[in-house]
RNA sequence: GGCUGGGUAGCUCAGCUGGUUAGAGCGCGGGAUUCAUAACCCCGAGGUCGGGAGUUCAAGUCUCCCCCCCGCCA
């Protein structure tokens, strides 16, 4: 039986949209997993989504969606972008599209639960047990405040609730707990010794001064009452399960863990290998919980959880929408191939550090690396073989009384060199992959395509063709070029699918690329006498000027439209350059910022961000404002709320509302895209003061 | 503030256990060439390898101190 490969991204969180890092990460495990299928593992890839907890509630409501519609929307633009780029079962991709809200899932985390709770801790207590979460809850939200949705205002024991501006309460409630602090030493004792268990080492090292530091036990429920939209507790109708433990649990009743829908995927079979790719900010997540979780239940941990690192824009920073620096998957759907977008994330990133990512270094890797490397060597092969030898790949072999004239024009007789090379570089390329080095792996086949392409040059075809005595000469070197296309078809197959398939073809080969193992390859199994397919590019050159306009165009519309949508809060990125990051107080005070009452707030029929204000400033009359707030605010809660405006702004349109400033907010950043917080006053404030 | 990981050519980075003139890709300048997707091939940067001290016959490569950047934590 051959071994298993069981790979898995995080299953991601319904309550933003697909983004690049969606993207990159399913990308990296698809790579991974069609490689190792070619080098005979029996493998299994799941993605999907996490669908409970009170972040989808809460985004639920505010859309005006059920709990259940909110997944169903996420989920599909999730599998509508896996389509797009080739990564759903159909194109050989995931083959799960996991969704926690499956009944098999409830299932399976009661089952989980049951079992951990059957067990003792390494240190022999119960794992669970009944306690007291506390909380601070803000009445007229009716909601628990997390950190992000307080302020403690200074001489306050008491922390205030943003939207109110009142004193939270402290709370508490009957929670279970996981006695997640009798699992340290288990923690400490199994990253360090189990080599490649969390990586990078960095990482790992990060992990284990956190877990050194000491754990506290773990609130893994929360009463119904509180939030509802989650897995019940076993055995205690009252409560719901913890979001991460029943998240994470995903992992294992996807391929049947717990539950008998599944169970033919095979648990026995697949958690004796599994890769658990995961971005750096839920590494602890999966170390921490996950490990510990595991550990109770009486399973085997994860052979890996790999932190990858985030992509950055070009100057390095944070890509945001309110910086405007977002790569939009749309984008890169429309103006590039798949396959150019995945050789560039796997290419561009060192695996595990941050990369940096802009639509131009895109067209520069795609038209030097793809177009004029890898696309070029295959056309001139191609153009090469159907000139001069009739469309037909010639044999290699240069007999022993023409190595004379191979040795003339420049090429090595018996080809042995190019051989070495070849094979040293499929070496380097398969020890990569296993390392998940990827960037390194390609970097080794461009180094044999520099290689070939300067065989070519070197010997010189076309002046080849003209001396009768050089055909075996030309015999070769045409053979070397088409041999060494095919190896790199078999070998990029993970990275670019359909390149591959397409160069295979064209070589004049009908195998199956995407099972063939690159360990397997043989130099000088291509038979002489292949007669080469239809050529067509594989990567045309990509019009950098052009296509750059055309983004630049799209996104200043997309912008006009998010703008509308978007609170309005200062663009960071406004400031020029870093030279200019200065401005006078004279510039300062061209802003006019007053103090201004809110008397109105409403939603406007069928904008799904905008709000519009009636703002008092202490003018004659209110002003009319719109600021794109309504997916974060009720409207009704933001009445008599004083707030700062910019008072002097030009008046502009929106969905046909003039409106006469903006509303200054904060914008914080939770991974899914900005997320605003109104700018407020602790004092009380008179109405129209100016902000200076 | 504590702990990681870094600071090497204009840019992005390789440089394993210390050893001849410190490398690659991209960009840029020049040359050559035509099979090829303005492609491919050749030549060109004289870089105090963050700063300082030390160990050594010999140090980006080891030790110590300092400066700066990223990350994790507080």
């Amino acid at each position: 039986m051959s071994q298993t490969f069981y790979i898995t991204t995080p299953i991601y969180y319904a309550n933003s949209l697909p983004h690049l890092g969606h993207l990159y990460t399913t990308i990296v495990a698809d790579a991974m997993r069609r490689y190792k299928r070619q080098r005979g593992f029996d493998t299994y890839f799941l993605t999907g989504t996490d669908e409970h907890g009170i972040n989808i509630q809460r985004a639920a409501e505010k859309a005006g969606r059920t709990p259940k519609e909110q997944t169903d929307y996420i989920s599909g633009e999730l599998k509508r972008m896996f389509r797009d780029f080739g990564l759903d079962t159909e194109h050989g991709g995931y083959d799960v599209f996991m969704r926690t809200t499956a009944p098999f899932h409830y299932e399976g985390s009661q089952h989980i639960w049951r079992e951990i709770a059957k067990g003792k801790t390494p240190k022999g207590n119960d794992p669970i047990y009944k306690g007291f979460y506390e909380g601070w809850f803000c009445a007229p939200c009716a909601e628990y405040k997390s950190e992000d949705e307080y302020f403690t205002p200074d001489g306050s024991e008491v922390p205030f609730c943003l939207i109110h501006e009142r004193p939270l309460d402290k709370v508490s409630e009957e929670s279970y707990f996981f006695r997640l602090s009798d699992f340290n030493e288990f923690l400490i004792d199994k990253i360090e010794n189990t080599p490649g268990l969390v990586r990078p080492e960095a990482r790992k090292n990060e992990v284990l001064s956190f877990v050194r530091r000491g754990l506290q036990d773990l609130s893994i429920s929360r009463l119904k009452s509180s939030v509802s939209w989650g897995v019940p507790v076993p055995g205690d109708e009252e409560h719901v399960m913890y979001v991460w433990l029943d998240a994470l649990t995903n992992y294992i009743t996807a391929i049947g863990y717990g539950n008998e829908e599944r169970a033919s995927i095979g648990f026995e079979k697949y958690w004796k290998n599994v890769v658990h790719l995961v971005g750096k900010d839920i590494l602890r997540f999966h170390t921490v919980y996950w490990m510990s979780f595991l550990h109770a239940a009486g399973l085997p941990l994860p052979s890996t959880v790999y932190a990858h690192g985030m992509w950055l824009d070009v100057d390095g920073r944070k890509m945001g929408k309110t910086i405007g620096n977002v790569i939009e998957v749309d984008v890169l759907h429309e103006h590039f191939q798949v396959d150019a977008v995945r050789y560039f994330v796997l290419r561009e990133m060192v695996f595990g550090q941050d990369g940096r990512f802009g639509y131009e270094n895109l067209i520069e890797r795609a038209n030097a690396d793809l177009a004029s490397g890898l696309g070029n060597l295959a056309s001139r092969t191609f153009s090469m073989l159907t000139k001069y030898r009739e469309g037909k790949v010639p044999a290699g072999k240069i007999a022993e009384e023409n190595y004379i004239h191979a040795r003339r024009a420049g090429l090595d007789p018996d080809g042995q060199e190019l051989v070495s090379v070849v094979t040293h570089a499929r070496d380097q390329f398969c020890r990569r992959f296993d390392n998940f080095e990827f960037s390194q792996g390609l970097e080794a086949l461009w180094a044999v395509i520099a290689r070939v392409d300067k065989m070519i040059s070197d010997a010189k075809p076309w002046e080849l063709i003209k001396d009768e005595r050089q055909s075996e000469t030309l015999n070769a070197v045409l053979y070397r070029a088409t041999e060494t296309l095919r190896w790199l078809a078999v070998m990029l197959y993970p990275v670019m699918p359909d390149a591959s398939k397409s160069i295979y073809s064209q070589i004049g080969l009908d195998g199956d690329v995407s099972r063939l193992d690159p360990a397997d390859l043989r130099w000088s199994e291509l038979a002489a006498e292949t007669a080469i397919g239809e050529t067509v590019g594989v990567f045309p050159r990509i019009d950098r000027s052009k296509v750059m306009s055309e983004i630049q165009q799209e996104t200043e519309k997309r912008q006009e439209v998010t703008e509308e949508q978007k609170p309005l809060v200062p663009d960071a990125s406004a400031a020029p350059n870093e030279e200019e990051n200065f401005i006078s107080i004279d510039d300062f005070l061209k802003v006019e910022l007053r103090v201004g009452e809110i008397k109105v707030a409403e939603r406007i029929p069928n904008a799904d961000k905008l709000l519009r204000f009636e703002i008092d400033l202490g003018e004659e009359k209110p002003r009319q404002i719109l600021a794109g707030l309504a997916e974060y605010y009720e409207p009704e809660k933001l009445i008599g709320r004083k707030v700062v405006v910019v008072a002097n702004l030009k008046p502009r349109k929106m969905r046909g509302l003039e409106s006469q400033g903006m509303i200054c907010a904060a914008s914080l950043e939770d991974g899914s895209g900005p997320i605003p917080a109104i700018a407020t006053f602790v004092e009380d404030v008179e109405i129209g003061a100016r902000l200076k």
